[in-house]
RNA sequence: GGCGGAGUGGCCAAGUGGUAAGGCGCGGCUCUGCAAAAGCUGUAUGCGUCGGUUCAAUUCCGACCUCCGCCUCCA
């Protein structure tokens, strides 16, 4: 089976077929994170969607080089630099180290490269320079250098390959900041940006005067230098179509004149409590808001993948309490199995693996995925319970099976917590206040226990200890 | 105004031209000294509204209603 994946350059599925002509690596770039800020839940779907997107080709087989970029100069983040009278560094410094944080939380694998825009200044600017050469992009008075959509088109070039643009029906100008008045056309976009007196410190040397980078054209220059002119597959969150990734394309193939990513996939945003995410509204999450409530970095993670990446999807609170839920069930029959399976190891299974493959392979319909693994929770739970009827080898292979899954989710469940030797002390002695038909005690040692934040779970078997 | 996406049970969410996966919640049952936990089980004559095509539509077509995204530095 071969994975299909929507490609917003034909807006259809379509089979990915990677570059490489041998098949078995693939070029992988997404955007990452501005960090001026704690990156917000909504950052983290798109994040967690790419995080899939690899663990599945790699899971497929494919060599995987992973790159996301860190925008660490932009708008937003000189004027906070500014306001809070720090440098550049210090204070992107701290939200970066902040964001891999939660993005650990997450389960999130770390990308292979994760490059800085202050980092490539040198490459960004040859890529202008390249661009001025062409002819396709020209220096204002003012010392900033745009790209011209026009004689970018004069080239024989597309611009609007991911959407269909009408220039003459779109509403221009209302977020056309007022230091982009010299440009040639409202259609243009920066590539550098001259150095003006809010910027304070934050300027680099160029041709063109000292001034820093536009924000489009450090993926077109980070992603070609790490990933080469033509890669595989490029990702980002669906408002990025336009302008950032038409843009990121016209930088690119107007420099080289090939074609810059074969497979563009864009994820949905989301909304939280029905609403579009707002201060205001009081529904604006970042993934420290949610830690602080109490919810686990996986409890999150499996809210945010169950849902189709392509279809907007509702966050709440409710449904995080429904992932923790789904995911208890789905532990309990995990240790189930392991219980029965002790130390015998078999060959996973391949019936669950092979029915969520072809789930994924679909354009990664997790909400599929996650049907299979249900249903065949349900199925080995009839096994399990009342009296076990599996073997420890078939345990094993079961086990086997539904931990390769949740391996490929990212879902992996941490180690069980050790029980402190007083508390199977205080089982013990429930267990003899039962015989002993002394219900008072043995129900109030349950309640003690339960205080502990531990529940007593009474099987045919006898009593287990669980954290609550 | 232009372009695009979406409306499925109490909530979340798949899916299909032939009669609605899964999760949460809720009810029932099993187990239990009682509970809890766990498990099993039941839970949409219906898929925004109104028309049309068809032997058959939630699925195709049209109109309408509602919601969401992008339209020049928002994941």
């Amino acid at each position: 089976m071969s994975l299909k994946l929507f490609n917003t350059l034909s807006r259809s599925v379509q089979d990915f077929n990677p570059l490489d002509p041998a098949g078995k690596s693939v070029d992988l770039y997404c955007c990452g994170p501005t960090v001026y800020d704690f990156a917000h839940i909504g950052n983290f779907r798109t994040f967690v969607f790419a995080d899939l997107v690899r663990r599945y080709l790699e899971f497929k087989g494919y060599a995987v080089r992973h790159v996301m970029n860190i925008t660490d100069v932009e708008d937003k983040i000189i004027q906070r630099v500014r306001e809070n009278k720090t440098t550049l560094r210090e204070y992107t410094g701290k939200f970066e180290a902040a964001f891999f944080e939660d993005f650990q939380a997450l389960s999130c694998l770390r990308p292979h490269d994760t490059p800085r825009a202050t980092e490539y200044i040198a490459d960004i600017i040859a890529l202008v320079e390249k661009l001025v050469a062409r002819g396709i992009a020209y220096r204002a008075a003012d010392g900033s250098v745009y790209f011209s959509i026009e004689k970018y088109q004069g080239c024989g070039c597309r611009y609007g390959q991911l959407l269909k643009l009408n220039f003459d029906e779109m509403r221009p100008g209302e977020r056309v900041s007022s230091d982009e008045y010299e440009k040639e056309s409202v259609a243009d976009f920066a590539l550098w940006k001259a150095r003006v007196p809010d910027d304070g410190e934050v300027a680099w040397p160029s041709p063109w005067g000292e001034g820093r980078p536009g924000w489009h054209v450090e993926c077109s220059a980070m992603s070609m230098k790490i990933l080469g002119e033509s890669f595989d597959l490029h990702l980002g969150g669906e408002d990025l179509i336009f302008p950032h990734h038409e843009d990121e394309i016209a930088q690119s193939e107007g420099a080289t004149g090939k074609p810059f990513v074969k497979h563009w996939v864009h994820g949905a945003h989301l909304l939280v409590e029905g609403k579009k995410m707002s201060k205001r509204l009081g529904n604006y999450y970042t993934l420290r808001d949610l830690l602080g409530k109490g919810f686990s970095g996986r409890e999150i993670r499996h809210l945010l993948l169950t849902a189709h990446y392509r279809e907007s999807f509702n966050f709440t609170l409710g449904g995080l309490q429904g992932a923790r839920a789904a995911l208890a069930r789905l532990d309990e029959c995990a240790d189930k199995l392991k219980e029965i399976a002790g130390t015998t190891t078999a060959t996973a299974e391949p019936e669950l693996i092979q029915k969520v493959a072809a789930a994924l392979d679909e354009d990664l319909n997790m909400s599929r995925a996650w049907g299979e693994i249900f249903e065949w929770v349900r199925e080995k739970n009839k096994l399990l319970l009342p009296d076990n009827k599996l073997s420890p080898e078939q345990a094993a292979a079961s086990l086997g099976a539904i931990n390769k899954i949740l391996a490929l989710l990212g879902l992996e469940k941490a180690g069980a917590e050790e029980i402190p030797a007083e508390l199977t002390a205080l089982l013990e002695q429930r267990q003899a206040a039962r015989k002993a038909k002394d219900f008072k005690r043995s129900d109030a040692i349950r309640d003690e226990l339960k205080a502990k934040g531990w529940v007593i779970e009474d099987t045919p078997k006898g009593p287990k200890l669980k954290k609550l």
